[in-house]
RNA sequence: GGUCCGUUAGUCUAGAGGCCUAUGACGUCUGCCUGUCACGCAGAAGAUCACGGGUUCGAAUCCCGUACGGACCGCCA
């Protein structure tokens, strides 16, 4: 039997017998007739029972979602329903079979939801019959859809890769999973495909993409899950503006396809430099832009301790303008702005309120002409509030990009349905961690520096930059990539400059470097996240709502409740020692 | 590892030291109802106020701890 949707049917099919699958949404009993919304896929369509019908008894007992089917007539409705499609018909039941029955639901299938997100993750199964969760699987689907679609087109090969891998150091914490044949030995989840996809350009296959799940054990955010999927793309005989431009037109292809927005192409693209200078991170939101000023060179002479001090120190003083929102921000506001900044490590959020005087925390410390200067520099009017924070660069950058997200968020400056795609090009190729107390990968060790950099490697790390780019839409970092070395000299020197040991190399990426002198061609691709274009183009702020099942932020399944104990005899068969030691 | 917020019938929620024998809505159950569509009307049942300590004459309410959920910092090549 070809199951028929509840939206196939219509005005057209008036007077035809139908046979309908589903689950009972609402049961409206009149006391002699007896409507029934029966809900699929699809959606709602409206069955009547009369009360000389031999079902009516059954229909008397229905409860929300129990499972039935029916057969009946299509007839128009007296007076339509403008709130579902098949608003305008309805089904004179002529046949009714109670197919299965269901407990009293724990929360109400309806949109508007009133459940927590707790309750609702306990009985995800339930959850998914939401139209709001099956419209995000199903934007999803047309998402993977669009993408393998275009792909194809363009001579690219769907290659599987291993889900089972070996632990790689540097990026993340991996997931492992013991080994029972090599007791004591373990394979790793993959974090990405990363070396595979390359090994598959030495291997010939020129042109390859996967939708490829990945698992990184570490902690998580609302826009990011332990386990995630990355649309996964490689090829050979590439420069970063070929990969660049078949990114973005598979980017563009995704957002007409599923939402019938055009995106102007090709996109913006914007240093990592200037990223950090003017929005203070490398996943600047376009959407609005209060972007950050200097004016560390305004006050380079002032006398007060406070800035002398910054200056001397070589330190720098950063700003960004609020108009019109002088009079919302009173002191409690900023001092919960202060706070905000805190986190961010900002020793403290200045400001200066620019109306019929000019007042401010630090209004006494700067001379008429520096606040005049600061007012031309930044084009300050009347009602305008500056935000200035100073101290180290990073610092100032980081908290000042951060507190105008914020601002732009509290103040809703941001537009629905504005989407600002852009190219964050020209990563440093280093960044320093006190962790480590060495230069690690900024994006990972196998990325092509600038070729002017590579003589650089060892000798000045702080200014070597790659090949590399990000792809940001609205402030996610959706995707990223690069061209990859495939010189294994070069890729020698880069572990070198990571001071990653020879003995290190061999055993941990020996199998790879290895291959890289095997006639590899010239290679280069990027990673889109799955979870996140969907997320943007479903217009929700939270990664769950796009996963069929997610997890918890503490990395569990409320409804199966894995992570779990295992059996004694599992362990003893993977050689893993039973802790005797309780509590 | 850290900071902050939350946890009250099946669900959501009110509650600010005695007004709590805990409010309201939805759901559930019973009865009535032939054009509803979040049907309506009348009635009923339903709570270890997350858990463990403490403060107090007295705690859902204040304090500490634990668990769970959420946001963020660190972390996430």
């Amino acid at each position: 039997m070809k199951k028929i949707f509840n939206n196939e049917i219509g005005i057209d099919n008036i007077n035809q017998l139908v046979e309908l699958t589903g689950w009972v949404n609402r049961v409206r009993n009149l006391g002699g007739l007896i409507f029934i919304d029966l809900r699929d896929r699809s959606g709602l369509i409206q069955l009547v029972v009369n009360p000389e019908s031999k079902y009516y008894t059954i229909a008397e007992s229905l409860k929300n979602e129990y499972v039935i089917n029916v057969s009946g007539k299509v007839v128009e409705r007296i007076t339509s329903n403008k709130k579902i499609e098949t608003g305008k018909i309805e089904v004179i039941v002529e046949e009714l079979n109670l197919i299965n029955t269901s407990n009293e639901v724990p929360f109400q299938i309806i949109d508007d939801v009133n459940a927590s997100e707790e309750t609702r993750l306990k009985y995800r199964y339930l959850d998914l019959r939401r139209n709001v969760l099956s419209n995000n699987l199903k934007l999803r689907h047309k998402i993977t859809m669009s993408i393998r679609n275009y792909l194809d087109k363009l001579d690219f090969l769907e290659v599987e890769t291993p889900i089972l891998c070996k632990s790689t150091p540097e990026g993340a914490r991996d997931y492992l999973v013991p080994s029972r044949i090599f007791n004591g030995k373990f394979f790793a989840l993959p974090q990405s495909p990363q070396i595979y996809k390359q090994l598959l350009m030495v291997g010939g296959i020129e042109r390859y993409f996967q939708i490829a799940k990945c698992f990184r054990d570490e902690d998580l955010r609302a826009d990011r899950q332990p386990e995630f999927t990355q649309v996964d793309v490689e090829m050979s005989f590439v420069d970063e503006s070929d990969v660049m431009n078949i990114c973005e037109n598979l980017v563009a292809n995704v957002f007409k396809e599923t939402k019938d927005i055009d995106v102007k192409l090709p996109l913006l693209k914007m240093k990592y430099d200037d990223a950090i200078d003017m929005y203070g991170t490398d996943k600047p939101d376009l959407r609005f832009d209060m972007h950050i000023c200097n004016i560390t060179n305004i006050l380079k002479d002032n006398k007060s301790d406070l800035f002398k001090k910054v200056i001397d120190n070589n330190e720098i003083i950063n700003a960004i303008v609020v108009r019109d929102l002088k009079d919302k921000y009173s002191r409690k506001e900023i001092d919960k702005l202060t706070e905000y900044v805190k986190k961010y490590k900002a020793n403290g959020l200045a400001y200066l309120k620019f109306g019929n005087e000019i007042t401010g925390s630090i209004v006494k410390l700067l001379s008429e002409e520096e606040i005049n200067s600061i007012k031309d520099e930044l084009a300050v009017n009347n009602n305008d509030i500056v935000f200035i924070v100073f101290g180290q660069k990073n610092i100032v950058k980081t908290s000042l990009g951060a507190l105008r997200s914020k601002i732009a968020k509290d103040n809703n400056l941001i537009k629905n349905d504005d989407y600002k795609l852009l190219w964050v090009t020209d990563f440093p190729s280093f960044e320093w961690s006190d962790e480590e107390n060495r230069f690690v990968s900024c994006h990972h060790p196998f990325t092509m520096p600038k070729d002017e950099d590579i003589d650089k490697l060892l000798i000045d790390k702080a200014n070597c930059y790659s090949k590399a780019y990000d792809i940001v839409i609205n402030g996610y970092e959706v995707g990223g990539g690069s061209i990859r070395i495939h010189n294994q000299d070069v890729q020698q020197k880069m572990f070198e400059a990571l001071e990653i040991s020879q003995k290190d190399i061999d055993e941990k990426f020996g199998f790879f470097v290895n291959a890289l002198k095997y006639g590899t061609p010239p290679h280069g691709g990027f990673a889109l996240g799955l979870d996140r274009l969907t997320m943007i183009l479903a217009g929700t702020d939270n990664i769950r709502d796009v996963i069929a099942f997610p997890k918890t932020t503490s990395s569990s399944d409320m409804m199966s409740e894995a992570p779990n104990v295992v059996s004694e005899k599992q362990l003893k068969e993977l050689g893993i020692e039973v802790s005797d030691k309780d509590e």
